[in-house]
Parts: structure tokens; sequence; C-alpha cells
DNA sequence: AAACCTTATGTTATAGTATATCATTAGCGT
DNA sequence: ACGCTAATGATATACTATAACATAAGGTTT
């Protein structure tokens, strides 16, 4: 792992403690590491991919059930997306800037799961509502996840 | 049942076939229980659940293994499409149409499983493409699925 | 019809994702 | 130290999915 990728890992970190105690909920060790997993590997990453990139380069050893629930409870505190079409998770890339974000969208790469999360233009999303209304449904969120190839993986 | 519901399953399962037959491939009785099981219910099914519906309604002892193949099948035809997000299957909706139909859209109901095949208009899917190309990602299909809710569902 | 080949289906094993439940431990206030 | 609540561990289990091999069904050739 580059020193960059730890130190940007470290401040992301440092960024969610203080979100964390001003909410008045615990980032634990364990939470930390599920964390640091996730902002380190830079991609996204199953449960069960998490608990062996915490016996692998944390050193620490974290039962499958354990990641779900935290990642469950890092969710809650808007530290990490689950994305539903990879079956994954990955950290949220607005842990460093200070504005609140809103309407996110993934770009998933079906090949190495690298996640970029972009923000579409309001008035894409308004006629994309428009859309779905106009066959009576609604969409469930805003947020939004695409399966995409990147750069490195178009074929 | 309803009649209306049969019938309407009983002329697409016609289409389907002469269909397949002017692609010389087969739609044998199994295909064809598995097609019929998701027109009637009309709505997403799991490759299990079809089972189910098989031995119920069909009195038709299908494996899950040969139905995950027939739906397999069923996909390559463009008679069935696959919804990743919902990890389940629904019948085409436009075997009945005549016309060839492109860029599917799938609106899909995340607490009862019905589905609304849509077309968003082509600019939309043009700006959507460019939002993620800009991120220098490519949309990996043009099929594209979203969690919603239906007008029944409705919070 | 018999032999043959190809396609379809059955059977079994297994991997990955996820949730529920109960037991244990850790953190914190009194 | 006691006791409460939150966090984690441990176990069982359900659901989705694929792989591999065995058998059966359908056509084709002779």
């Amino acid at each position: 792992m580059s020193a960059h990728k730890a130190q940007t890992a470290n401040s992301a970190l440092k960024q969610a403690e203080s979100l964390c105690s001003s909410r008045e909920t615990r980032l634990t060790e364990k939470r930390k590491q599920v964390l640091t997993g996730l902002l380190e590997s830079r991609k996204a990453l199953s449960a069960y991919e998490l608990t062996a990139y915490c016996r692998n380069h944390l050193g620490s050893e974290l039962p499958a059930m354990s990641v779900y629930r935290i990642l469950e409870f890092l969710e809650g505190e808007s530290l990490v997306h689950r994305l539903d079409l990879a079956k994954k998770y990955v950290a949220c890339s607005h842990i460093l800037c200070e504005h609140k974000h809103e309407l996110p969208q993934f770009l998933i790469c079906k090949a190495c799961y690298k996640v970029q999360e972009i923000s579409i233009r309001k008035s894409l999303i308004d006629s994309l509502n428009q859309s779905v209304e106009g066959a009576s449904f609604r969409l469930a969120s805003q947020q939004l996840e695409f399966d995409c190839f990147c750069e490195d993986c178009y074929e």
C-alpha cells in the first residue's frame, strides 16, 4: 500500500471519528478496521472479502457476521454505501468533504469492482423520475447504481 | 387465475413457439412451463420460486437447476429478462408485440416484485451516457434496472 | 428399426451472499 | 463493584447460483 493511500485513509478515518463523536455513536476499533479496509482497498468489497482484508492486512480476525453488522452501522452513519447490484460495499467518497452530499450515484465496474461515485445532474434525475412516474412507479431511492466498465476494463 | 390472464399467457406462448421454430430452437414442455409461470404470475420470480410455481400451479416437478438452465435459454431467445437488482426473472413484456424492442429499462417494485418494462427517452439515455463517460466509465448495458415502489406498494 | 449423435434434463455437490438467534464481552453510569 | 446497554462472537440456516457428471429424449443416418 502506498504512503499516500494510507494517509488518505487516515484523514478520512479521523473525519469519521469526529463525525461519530458529534453524533454520540461509537466508532470502535473493529468498525475502524472495516472502514479502513474499504478506504485502503479503494474499491467495492463484499463482507467476506472484508474479513479476509482484515485478516491479511490488519492482522485482525473479524467474523463475517460481525462485518455485516458493522457495515450496517457504517451505512447508517453514511460512511459506507451498500451496492445492491454488485453485492458489495464501498466507503463513501465524501467522507472528506465537509458538505453534505445528496443523490449519490454509483458507477460500478463489473470486472474489477472499482467504484466511481458521481452526481448526476438534477435535471437528468428529474426527467428520469418523470418517466418512472409515468409508469405509475416511484424510485425507491435516488441512490442509483449502474453496471459499467472502467477505463482499465473496457473490452 | 383469471381467464384473461390465462388467455394472455396462451397467446404469448404461441408467439414464443413460432419465434423459436423460426429460429430452429426448441420450446420444450419444460421451457413452456417456466415461461408460463412467468407470464401467469405477472411479476418477477426467482428460479426457486419458479420451481414452486410449477409444482403448485402446473403440477410439474422441475428441479431448480433445470429452471436455471431453462431461464438461460429463454433469456437467449429474448423471451425472458434477468433482473440483477432483484435477483429474479421476468417474461419479456414485448413477446406479443411484433416490433423488435431495444433498450429495455425495468422498474422493479421492491415490495411485490411487480415489474414494469419501460422505454426511457433516447435523449435521457444519451445524457446519462455522457455523465458516465465523463467519469471515464462506460455503461455495461443499456438494460437499466431501478428499484421502485409500484402504485400498490407506496408507503 | 437400430445405431448414432446432439440436445435437454436430472442429480449431486458446492460456493457465495445474507439474516436470525442466542451467548458472551466490553463500555459506561451509578 | 454493580448493573445496564451496546458491541461482538458463535452457530445455524436460507437463498441465489454455478459446476460437473449422469441419464433421457429427439432427431438423423443407415
